[in-house]
Order: C-alpha cells, then structure tokens, then sequence
DNA sequence: AGCACGCCGACT
DNA sequence: GTCGGCGTGCTC
C-alpha cells in the first residue's frame, strides 16, 4: 500500500485537498492515482472513501507532498487513500465560485463543503445504491432445512423477534429468486418499518452481504421531461419592444448603466411605490448588460415567481433560464447545465439562483429585496441571498439592484450611509391613484369579526359586480380552544404551543408538528361542557362571510386548500375567470396577484403579524399591509382597503394607512437604535435543542460563560480595537468591547416536536462569525454533551 | 452527518 | 450468558 503510494509520489508528487458536504470543518487529503492526473483539477467534483463509504467531495486544493515549514503536519502516509474517481470533465466550480462559498463558509459558519453543495444544483450527487445479495455458500443445514426461520436464526446466530421471522422468511425467498436487490425494490416488496434494521442485522451476521453500484445520475431522465415542460410552458408570448420611460426611470437607468458599462462594481437600491415601473428599468438594464456582451441573474421571491411575472422578461428576451423550486430535480439539473455551458445569458429564479455559475457576470437584480424568502432559515447554510448578490457582485466587478418598494430598513438605512446608491421612482406610471386606506378601531366592539366599515364595503363591491380580497394571516376556524370552567388550553404534547381547531372533520391540529386529535366534546381535566373556541382564523372567517353574504361565492386559499399539487393555480383561475366574488385567504394572497376587477381589500386583523415577539415585527406588518393594500385598483376602477385592528395608532398600521414608507422609516430607525438592534448591530442566534430541558439550559449557560470568556480575552479573538459605545445606547444584556449577550433563555416557541429549545442571542459591532466560531472551538474541546443540537443562525430572521 | 465500536439493562 | 440500547469518537 505504501509502496503503490510512493510511486504515485513520483510522478505526481501533489496530494488533492477535499471538502465534503458534511458539517465537517476541515479538508481531507487524498493521493491522486496516475489515471486521473489530467482530470483532477480544483473545482472538480471527486469521489473518495472517507470511513467506511464512498463519499462525493469537492476538490477545492493541492498541496504539496512535502509540507513547508510552519505548517500543519499532513496526515501520516499510511492514512492517506487515494481518489477513486473525478467525474467532471470540466471543474464544476469556477475559482469565483470557490471564493464565493468560502466566504458563505466563513461568515454564515457552516463548513466549506456545505456551502458549496448549496450552490450547486440538488441531486448532483453521484448515488450510490446498495444490492444485497444472499451470501454463497450459505451453510448447509440452511438449504437442506429449506428456509426455516428458525434455522436460519441459529446459522446466523440471530436472534430476531417473532414477528420478524415472518418478515425474514419472505426476504430470503425473494432474494433467493432474485439473486441481487437494490434496496430500494426491496423496501417496495417489503414496507415494513422493521425492514431497514432487520437488514442491518442480517448483513452483520454475515447472511446478506451488500455491494455498492453507482445508480444512473438523475441527468439522463431529464430530455424528456424537459421537452414536456417546454410544451406546456412554452404559450405563445408576443414580444415587446422597450416602453418609452418616465424621468424618474430614466434617471436611474443612467446611473445604473454608467455603472455597467464602466465595469466596477456597485450597489444599488431602487425604492419605487408599488406601479412605479421598477421592471421596465430592470428589462432595459439587462438589455445593457447583454449589449455589454455581459451575463444577468434576476432574483424573485419564490412566490412571485409565476408564469405571469417570468412572462414579461419572455416577452423582452428569448435566451433565459428559470430556477425554480417547483422543478424536478432533471429540470433543474439541465436548467443550471445550459447555464454552466453559457447557453444562456440571463437567469430568473429564487434565492438559490444567486449561485448560477455565469462566468462573465455583469448585473444582479434582487426584486423585492426587503422579502424573508431570501433568508435560508430552515437548513445550512443559512444565508441571506440579498446579501450574497452583493457580495457576488462585488467579487465580479457586477452592478447589483437590490428593488423595492418597501426596502427593508437595513437596505435603505445602507443607502443613506451611502454603502448602497439610492435610486428613487417616486411616482407612478399612468398616475394611477393609491388606493384610500381605512381603519376600524376594533376596540370599539370585541369579539366580531366582520366590522360594519368593511361589511358596508363589501356589500357595496358585490353589487357592483367587483371583487374582494380579505386577508387574515391564520389559518384554520380558532386559534385555541379553552374550558370556560377550569381554564385549561388545548396544547399540543409535544410543542408548547396551543392547538387549532379545525373544521370540518373538527380536528385540534399543531401547526408546527402536525399532530392531530378530534376536538374536546368537554374538558379532559373538569368535564365541564362550557367550551370557548377563541382566536380567529381563516375558516371561521369564511363562515362568517358566508352567513353576512349567502348569495357571494368565496374561494378560501391557505395552507389546507392549496396541499393538493396545482390546488394554488387552480384556486386563484378560478378567481381570475370570476367564479367568485370574493378570495379570502393568508399570506399566499398578498405577493404578486394582479386583477384588474379587484377593487376592495379588507384585513381582517392586521394586529396577528404585530404582536410576534420579534423586533422586525412592526417592519414586517407593515410591509405585509402595504403588500396587500397593493392588491386593490389595479383596473380602471379605484382601489379601496379596509384595515381592522386593536392598535390603530401603532406606527407599522398609521404609516400603511399613509402608504409613507420613508415616514415609517424614520419611526422604526429611531427604535431600532434606541433599543440597539439591526442595522445599528449584528444579531446571531444560537439555539440548543435537546430532548432534556435541563441539558439545554446547562449547555446554553456554558456557551454563554465560555463566549465572555473570548471577549474578555482580547488575545483570543481577532477584532481591531473594540471601541467603547455610546452608554446612552445600551441595551438590556450583558456588554463587552461593543458585544452583548442576551440569554441564555427558553427560546419562544420553547418545545417544538418534543425537544426544548433555548436560546442566546449576541449583538455585535462587527461580524460576530470569528468570535461565535472560536467559542465553538473552545466549548467542543471541553466537550459537548452529545445529546443537544446547536444552531447557529448569523443575521436571523426568525428568532422563534 | 453517518457509521463503527464499546459498555450496560432485559431477555432466552 | 447474549442482544441490542445508544453514548463516544473518527472520518484523509
């Protein structure tokens, strides 16, 4: 082994670096056998045996077979294995690409191989299948004994559970028929739960034995199914020429190409009311950096992103490429190859088309900059693609566009430090009116759901053949249901969070685990009968529209009538085509709807978004208001919006009301000061979850002792000079050189799916990446307790 | 993250 | 006594 290694030395005297795709922070080194020196280059997917498996890496490095002095020791000779295959002709990853994710690597904390397998297209890892196969000879006494189970046991030595035996015995015929299995075919025969461990056993007693087989890479089912999309998809679009622009428009596209054509980067952020034509600049800006011989990416909120919007860049350009997430994996494959080829010169997609791999980028656009979509939460690496677009830009010498007609307040608080060039659209194109905005005090009378402000209204649009929108942002008919005797709530086992009620099978579900039981018929604690069903939700609304306005048609579009595929698209033509007068929904009726005849929209509560204890809370509930506000008057007719609420003089609601973005802005800057929050400080969350409360409260106490340490320890973590704050600014947490440490507490949502979570969160001056990591370093060397599960979320959106 | 190795309670 | 529970530690 050493020997064959050492020739290999010889001709090739370079070992290949690797990364892979697990939260493992360090590279691997692997010798580069002969066969596969002219194809091994960095970028190059590579396969490698890491363990017992065979493992697809990334080969970011060579290094040299000699060490220099001063740095770290290599591996000894006798651990090093060697590559066993490279799949990539070609380097999937370009060096701006391996730059870009390190970075992703370094500042959101996962490790390198994470970063890039989010940035490279899902399903682009070589499968490996497993066949099991009956081991020849099996002894004797097997065969002769036919296959009895119990036989079988004392061969193997297995003791098995008598309901396996059953199990088993039907295993070994089909094996015995079939000679080799993938387990794939074999959990279709078999789906039993008791299957996969039962395997297990069976290969460790040396019944079955497995062999590894590449499976088919997913590619080559693609050209059909791309070919059906292509039909379907491909309607018939009527080009369009540019439209002649406003002043507005015209100014900032000449800022934005002055940019472009000069070849240096540059940050815009475009703040354009709803209507102002932000797209026509977007279209005509492309249209420069194509002409520039230059690559774009437009970026869309996920679910902005349909037929509708992506036609109006059809209708301009032909050579453009969709990233989606409703693609199959083939589709999205083959997308992201045409563009690896350069077969195309724009992208449209979500979040995760920031990492289409152009190689001649000239302009970013982030359309809706201020949406959470662009924020990964739920999985590593959670980036914020907005702030990866700039990132990437500036690493291309790109233009980026960062659009809105909301900017979130770091985007505009960035443009008034002048990180970020302001660009306003301060009017709207035709000059059509806002809608008039309306509030209901809902203090007035408690417990209805239907004020006679927006019933008024609605009987008003119904008899003029108009339609209306009404949002409530909760889904199900109550929120809770509780004992009028004893008080007890209906919570779910294994979150602490109440339980909504359902109709109409009159379910108690969990919205965070989905656990369901049928509704009390009384109080499981006193008995008592007097139920109250409390907090509003979408199909308590409906019922209640439907008892005011027998005679109107309703469509309810959340969470529960759109789980059927296509349900969403379906829901919203029938609206569309007029099957309905009114379209009563959550969230999912607020981004991107266009229709002409909509003329009212009513929000049922606006207070639901505002009272999350969350410090974006009045930030988001008034983008949400705007958002929706947007929905009425896009015809010939004007728009009209009704807002109930129990806080009318709250800021986020008064400024919707106004539809006065910067008003709002300045309010909500003040606050976020005041309190020392983002775009004033960094946040990072860290959140330990573990089935033991006192496990997560032990080991966020000893997180939070051993992150003070590095702060009091200048020597232990790399930052210039903490300087001193501003006293009058500090908030409620512990400080030290411009860090506080707030926690460690029970997170929000404090149990979720049976494990408790706690949290700690830290405001920072800088980065907070290097200090967080080097308290990670340090608390895994005086080791962890293994059964708690920390996350780290850098720039947090969601903090529940 | 997997996966193997290793040390303790419930059964043959 | 063995089986399999999952705590601990490693992967070039």
């Amino acid at each position: 082994m050493i020997l064959q290694i050492h020739d290999e030395l010889i001709s090739h005297p370079c070992f290949a670096e690797v990364v892979f795709p697990l939260p493992l922070d360090q590279t691997f080194t692997y010798s580069i056998p002969v066969a596969l020196v002219p194809q091994a280059k960095v970028g190059c997917r590579v396969v490698a045996p890491l363990g017992p498996r065979k493992k697809t890496g990334y080969l970011v490095a060579f290094s040299p077979a000699t060490p220099p002095d001063g740095e770290e020791k290599k591996p000894s000779f006798s651990k090093i294995k060697p590559l066993l295959e490279v799949p990539d002709i070609v380097p999937i990853l370009s060096e701006e690409m391996l730059k870009l994710t390190r970075w992703i690597a370094d500042y959101y904390l996962c490790s390198w191989g994470e970063a890039i397998k989010a940035a490279l297209p899902a399903g682009i890892e070589r499968r490996s299948q497993k066949f099991f196969r009956l081991i020849e000879p099996y002894p004797e006494s097997i065969i002769k004994s036919q296959i009895s189970p119990a036989s079988l046991c004392k061969a193997g030595r297995a003791n098995l559970k008598s309901q396996n035996l059953q199990l088993l015995t039907e295993i070994i015929k089909t094996l015995r028929k079939e000679t080799m299995i993938s387990r794939g075919r074999l959990k279709k025969f078999f789906p039993n739960r008791e299957l996969e461990p039962l395997l297990d056993t069976l290969v460790k007693k040396g019944i079955l034995e497995i062999t590894e087989k590449s499976a088919p890479p997913r590619a080559s089912f693609k050209l059909e199914k791309y070919a059906k999309i292509s039909k379907t998809e491909n309607e018939i679009v009527l080009p369009t020429s540019p439209f002649v622009l406003n002043q507005a428009q015209q100014k900032a596209l000449k800022e934005i190409t002055s940019f472009l054509e000069s070849g240096l980067f540059k940050a815009f952020l475009l703040y354009g009311v709803t209507g102002s034509g932000k797209t026509e600049v977007y279209l005509q800006a492309i249209d420069r950096c194509l002409k520039q011989g230059k690559q774009a990416i437009v970026l869309i909120p996920e679910i902005s992103l349909t037929p509708q919007t992506v036609n109006r860049f059809k209708e301009r350009f032909s050579n453009f490429a969709i990233l989606h997430s409703r693609l199959s994996l083939g589709e999205r494959y083959d997308s992201w190859q045409r563009i690896k080829n350069q077969e195309c010169q724009i992208v449209i997609g979500a979040r995760s088309a920031v990492f289409a791999p152009f190689e001649n980028l000239g302009l970013i656009i982030v359309d809706e900059e201020q949406e959470w979509s662009y924020k990964q939460s739920e999985e590593k690496p959670r980036y914020q693609a907005r702030d990866v677009a700039v990132m990437r830009a500036k690493n291309n010498n790109a233009v980026v566009i960062l659009g809105s007609a909301t900017p979130s307040l770091e985007s505009y608080y960035n443009a008034q430090q002048g990180k970020y060039t302001l660009l306003r659209l301060p009017e709207r194109v035709e000059s059509r009116p806002l809608p008039q905005i309306n509030i209901t005090d809902m203090r007035q009378r408690k417990g209805e759901i239907l004020f006679p402000l927006l019933e008024e209204k609605i009987k008003e649009r119904l008899q003029k053949k108009e339609q209306v929108l009404l949002f409530l942002n909760r889904r199900g008919f109550s929120t809770f249901i509780q004992c009028g005797d004893c008080g007890l709530i209906a919570r779910c086992p294994n979150c602490y969070v109440t339980m909504t009620y359902h109709l109409p099978d009159t379910t108690l579900r969990c919205h965070y685990c989905g656990k369901r039981f049928s509704a009390w018929a009384n109080c499981p604690k006193c008995h008592g009968y007097k139920l109250l069903y409390r907090g509003v939700g979408t199909q308590k609304v409906e019922e209640e529209i439907k008892k005011k306005f027998p005679e109107a048609n309703i469509l309810r579009m959340d969470f529960d009538t759109t789980r059927r595929r296509d349900a969403h698209r379906q829901i919203l033509s029938k609206f569309i085509c007029g099957e309905a007068e009114i379209l009563l929904g959550t969230q999912m009726i607020t981004k991107g709807l266009d229709i002409p005849n909509v003329s009212l929209v009513g929000v049922i509560s606006a207070d639901t978004s505002l009272n999350l204890p969350d410090f974006r809370a009045g930030e988001r509930t008034f983008q949400l208001l705007t958002q929706v506000a947007g929905r009425a008057g896009r015809g010939e007719t004007p728009g009209e919006v009704v807002i109930q609420t129990y806080v009318p003089e709250n800021s986020a609601i008064l400024a919707a009301k106004e539809q006065d973005f910067l008003h709002f802005f300045s309010e909500e800057i003040k606050e976020r000061k005041e309190m020392n929050y983002p775009p004033f400080v960094h946040l990072a969350s860290i959140l330990m979850k573990s089935k033991s409360q006192k496990t997560c409260e032990e080991t966020a106490h000893s997180l939070c002792r051993t992150i003070k340490e590095t702060l009091t320890n200048p020597s232990l973590y790399p930052s210039p000079s903490p300087q001193m704050r501003d006293p009058a600014l500090a908030g409620q947490g512990e400080r030290k050189g411009g860090v506080e440490i707030l926690g460690p507490a029970p997170a929000p949502l404090s149990k979720l799916k049976g494990l408790y979570r706690w949290q700690v969160l830290i405001k920072g001056e800088q980065n907070l990446s290097k200090i967080i990591k080097f308290a990670f370093q340090k608390i895994k060397k005086t080791r962890l307790p293994h059964n708690v599960h920390l996350t780290v979320d850098i720039d947090p959106y969601e903090m529940m």
